[in-house]
DNA sequence: TGACGACGGCTCGTATACAAAGTGTACACT
DNA sequence: AGTGTACACTTTGTATACGAGCCGTCGTCA
C-alpha cells in the first residue's frame, strides 16, 4: 500500500523530470522489480498515471510515457495563459486555511533548490508551487486543465533550471520574485492583480520555453549570412 | 476484454443518467456479478472512472459515485461559459476529417430521441454532442475541463429532457436549433460566431439548470399567500 | 530467391486465492 | 446501564498462476 503510493510518486517524478522521456515504453515486469510491487498494484498505478495524462495505455501494447510533439506544444502555448490567469484569480478569491502557508513553504524550498543549482528538484518544486495554486483555486473543472498543462510545462522547462548565461540567471531570479508577488497578491485577495501577475509570469515562461522549443537557428552557410547582412 | 469495455461504458452511462445517484457506494463483488467480469478488470475500470472524475476512490473504503453538492455547482456555473465558449471557437477552427459529419449524426439522433420522449437517451446524446465538439477543438488541455463539466452538466440536466410544460418544450426546441446553428458555424469555420452561439446555448442551459437547482419555493402558508396577493 | 505460414518466446489480460483492513456485534467489566 | 474490547464477518488490496494476443524468426514451398 505504501509501496504502491511510493511507486506512483516516483513514476510521476521520473516522467516530469524527463528522466523517462516522452514516448519511452514502460515494461510492467521491470517496473515491478524496481518498486517491489507485483503486477496488479503496478497496473493500477499505470491506470492512474494514464488518467492524469502522464502516460498513454494501449490495449495489449503496454504503456508509454505521454508524447510531446509540436502539435501538442502549439496547443499548449494557446491554452496556458487562459488557464493560468483564471486559476490565479480564483486562487486569490478562494484560498482557505493553511493553503497559503503551504505555498510559502514550497516557494522557499524552490528558492533554495534554485540557489543550490538542484535543477530537477527546482523544476519539481516549481510544479508543486503551481499545482498548489490550483488547489487554492478550488475549481475541480479548471484544475483538470491546469494539471495537464503543468505536466507539459514542467517537462519542457527542464532546461530552464540549468541556467547557463547571466541573462538566464536573471530570468530565474525574476521568476522567483514573481512567485513572491503572487503570494502577496493572494494573501490580500487581490483578484485582478493575481491575474495580471500570472500573465506576467507566463510571459517569462513563454519566452524561456520558446527559446527551448525554437532555438536560434544555425547559420545556413557563410554566404547566405553575408548576403543577408548586406541586404539590410 | 470486450466485457471490460462494455462494463466501462455501462457504468459511465448509469452514472451520467443518475441511475446511480451521486454519493452511491459501489460494491465490487456485485458489480463483478452484474457485468460478468472478475475483480481485477473491474477494479481497472473503477480506476479509469475515477480518472475521468465519475467516481471517487478511497483507500480501503471502496468507490462511490462522484458527489454533486452546492459548492461544486457554484463552481460549475462559474466555469462553464469560459470553457464552452473557448472549446466552441477552437472546434470551429480545428475540426478535421469526418468529425463534422459525426457531429451531425449525433445531432439527428439527439433530435429523434427528444421527439420520441426518450429522456435519458436524449441526455446521453446531448452529452455526446458536446463531447464530440471537444474532440473537434483538438485541445487536450481544455478538453480535460470540458469533460469534467459535461459530467455534472449531464447529471444536472436529467430533468430537462422530460419537459412538462409547453414552455419547457419550447426551450428544448430552441436547444436543438442552437445545435444546428453551431454545426453551421463550425462548417463555415466562423470562430467568433461559434463562440457566441456557445454562450447563447449556455444561457439557455443555465436558466434550465437554475430552475432545477433552485425551484420555485413552495408557499409558506395560505395566509402569507393571501397577504402577498392583496399587496400587489 | 522470395514470400508465405507456422511455431516459439514474450508481454499483456484475467481469474483466483490469500492477506490485510475495516466494521459491526456481542459480551464482559466498570 | 453504559462503555470498551475482542472476535467474527465483510470488503478491499496483493500476489501468483494461467490463458490470450502480438511479434519475430525460422523453415518450407513455390
Amino acid at each position: 500500500m505504501n509501496k504502491k503510493a511510493a511507486c506512483l510518486l516516483a513514476l510521476r517524478e521520473r516522467i516530469l523530470s524527463t528522466e523517462l522521456e516522452p514516448g519511452t515504453d514502460l515494461d510492467e515486469l521491470s517496473l515491478c522489480e524496481t518498486y517491489g510491487v507485483s503486477r496488479t498494484p503496478l497496473r493500477e498505478v499505470l491506470q492512474r498515471l494514464s488518467g492524469e495524462g502522464l502516460i498513454q495505455l494501449e490495449e495489449n501494447r503496454g504503456a508509454k510515457v505521454a508524447s510531446m510533439d509540436v502539435r501538442v506544444m502549439r496547443t499548449f502555448f494557446q491554452t496556458a495563459p487562459l488557464v493560468y490567469a483564471n486559476i490565479s484569480a480564483l486562487a486569490a478569491e478562494n484560498w482557505a486555511g493553511p493553503q497559503l502557508n503551504t505555498l510559502k513553504q514550497t516557494q522557499s524550498a524552490f528558492a533554495v533548490a534554485m540557489r543550490r543549482g538542484e535543477a530537477s528538484e527546482a523544476a519539481l518544486l516549481n510544479h508543486r508551487f503551481h499545482a498548489e495554486i490550483g488547489l487554492m483555486a478550488d475549481n475541480a473543472y479548471l484544475v483538470a486543465s491546469l494539471n495537464r498543462l503543468l505536466i507539459d510545462h514542467t517537462r519542457m522547462s527542464q532546461t530552464f533550471y540549468r541556467p547557463t548565461s547571466e541573462a538566464d540567471r536573471d530570468r530565474v531570479r525574476l521568476a522567483i520574485e514573481q512567485h513572491d508577488a503572487m503570494i502577496a497578491a493572494f494573501e490580500r485577495r487581490e483578484t485582478a492583480l493575481s491575474m495580471d501577475l500570472a500573465l506576467q509570469h507566463w510571459d517569462l515562461s513563454r519566452d524561456q520555453l520558446e527559446r527551448f522549443v525554437r532555438p536560434d537557428p544555425l547559420p545556413v552557410d557563410v554566404h547566405s549570412l553575408e548576403a543577408r547582412r548586406h541586404a539590410v
